[in-house]
DNA sequence: GATGAATGAGTCTTCATTCAT
DNA sequence: AATGAATGAAGACTCATTCAT
């Protein structure tokens, strides 16, 4: 059994050191600065994930699933405003443990996938995913409390969730290169709340 | 004077040439193949720009100016939802110019900029210049046509700016995992008309 | 003695697995592909034979044996060309029982010693031996039926010995790249048989 | 012009110590030891032949044309002994040229090519179409100079080729191995010789 | 000014071998 | 005695850059 647990460690603690590296380098960070970091070597890596490739879809594949988790957990009673708040939050917090320029980790990723063709299918399907995931919680929510009658069908709620994934994602990539840092996470809370809106157009008839 | 038109077209040549394979392959393209793209050789590229960071600077230099010369031209009397709107359209138009995939070039140069501490520092003074001239560009606007007296501040305007270019690179560098590719103009279209409900907070009081 | 049982048929399987597998591939077989074969891993390799390069010599020693098995029971009335007959068809036949490519079997375990200094002299000393045996074989053998006064000399054995040996590498070795393999086994039985000419040179005195 | 004249000595030179380190060591060499050894570095073999394998094809190539070159000088008058003593001399004349090792470096190449699907189509072709060649010279010869009559069909052409080059080829991959090297040349003489018995079945008829 | 052959540092990947379990 | 995870040395290949022509 001890032998199950070091491996399933080592393989933690390359995921852990692969996710702070590309974070900071990129995917053209070198796999032994990666095995460096975990302690081992990058003979370890191809035992426990075949390929340096195999690695970074593994480093995505928990990345992405770490949002997934908080997601499923969204009271069913909640308005359209209040979701996207909270999702916002949620995804704002997700990255905010990593590090500081951890922001732009999953777009490190998500280029590194353009570059390499095995990636760029299952990240397609990983994203694809996502998106559905939140559209899901979008879909069939009180757009403004007010009015309760008014609800979002479900291409107001794919059509809102692209254009929210959107915007987090145009924040994350441009952090690197943003003067005022500080101000970020709270336009981008106003702007996702903004994107409501989209909701409106079929609803009013 | 012959020279001088030679080696200039060369020059625009390679900075063409560099701009597809950029596009379709990101910062990791080979010189080589820029080179035989151009019809010349990579010895050329050091003639001419000194190395191929130098050459990916020159060509988002170039890139990033076509859309200036756009925006300088609006009409001072547009409301904001107007010149959003213009906006967005030359926006998008300038990238389909290119090629289908082409609207993740800018995104493109901006991952490659990551990897290189040069571009970095120019990348980000260039990025901050487009965002003050568009920041501008919607500043003193009426923001609902039906209240002439409401404007936008100059805050106002930086922060629809960071928001429109925001949700522009988001749906561009997710444009090429995207399964639905044709709705994404019009989305982005209306995505950013919603981001103009971020100029509502201060004209309230 | 189950132990020593259990061990020895581990040795077995480690032997035929490594014995096809070297066929097929050549000295360069992974050690993890023979464990694989053999239904074990790569530490019993070492548990039990010590490296890769003694696990080579343990198949070539028994792959060589097999045909020492035959050869020493060979009627002493027999006549040169009858025991050469006879040698050839044992040759082919032993090899035949294996697959059709492993006919170049032996001649993967000589090429892959040239590249193995510890291999090399214990691969030299065997087929010293087996030269000397075969050179027995033929040595005082009547040369023609028809004049049963002419019989070989030591060195005729010697002679016709190494021929024959050089003739069934050297058509073993091209086997792989020859094109009409079927009619290999009788051309090669008529060269052997040919090269009892060179016994004629000493009883002509 | 200069240019191309660098290059081409640049080729020879790795050509040439590609052919040494071969001999000595088999396909295994390290590409930077052939450089190393033309002066060169591994970059050079890239620009020139495009991989290692490609190499290896070159070498093998140029080797096995310089016997080729040989062959088709042969007077048509010549009887079948006479030319087998000759193809066997040149043969050995050929190879001894080069070093001691290097009887040894056609075999080498050979073994290499099972190990390289690449290689072995390529080499299945060149040894087929010398195997045609020495057939050729082979055939319609005289058989023995007291029977004029009796001349080669293009069948026992064949089969003499065949078993001449499978002696030549066995006893140069065996020469390593062997204890008298001395004598080798003299009795492979005379192995190759006793072939031409293989012409006789027919022409007695 | 442009060429393009050669450089050489940088990286991924393979695999025989070791050793704690 | 066997396992198999990890090691680490070895080697092929890439490509930005240089420089003689």
């Amino acid at each position: 059994m001890k032998r199950n647990d070091a491996r399933e460690a080592n393989r933690r603690a390359l995921l852990d050191a692969a996710a702070v590296l590309i974070a900071r380098e990129g995917g053209r960070v070198r796999l032994e600065d990666i095995a460096d970091a975990a302690g081992l070597t990058t003979g370890a890596v191809y035992s426990i994930f075949g390929s340096k490739s195999d690695l970074l879809v593994a480093v995505l594949d928990r990345e992405l699933s770490r949002l997934d988790i908080t997601i499923d957990r969204y009271d069913p009673a909640l308005s359209l405003p209040d979701v996207i708040g909270r999702y916002v939050q949620d995804w704002i917090e997700t990255y905010r443990d990593y590090s500081q320029t951890q922001v732009a980790f999953e777009l490190q990723l998500l280029l590194s996938a353009t570059e390499n063709d095995g990636l760029r299918l299952r990240l397609a399907r990983m994203l694809d995913t996502e998106l559905r995931q939140l559209a899901g919680l979008l879909e069939n929510r009180i757009i403004d409390p007010a009015r309760p009658s008014g609800r979002t069908s479900a291409e107001d709620g794919m059509a809102i969730a692209r254009a929210v994934k959107a915007v987090l994602t145009g924040f994350g990539i441009r952090e690197p290169f943003t003067a005022d840092t500080a101000s970020l996470p709270e336009l981008a809370r106003r702007s996702c709340l903004a994107l409501a809106a989209l909701a409106e157009p079929s609803p009013r008839a």
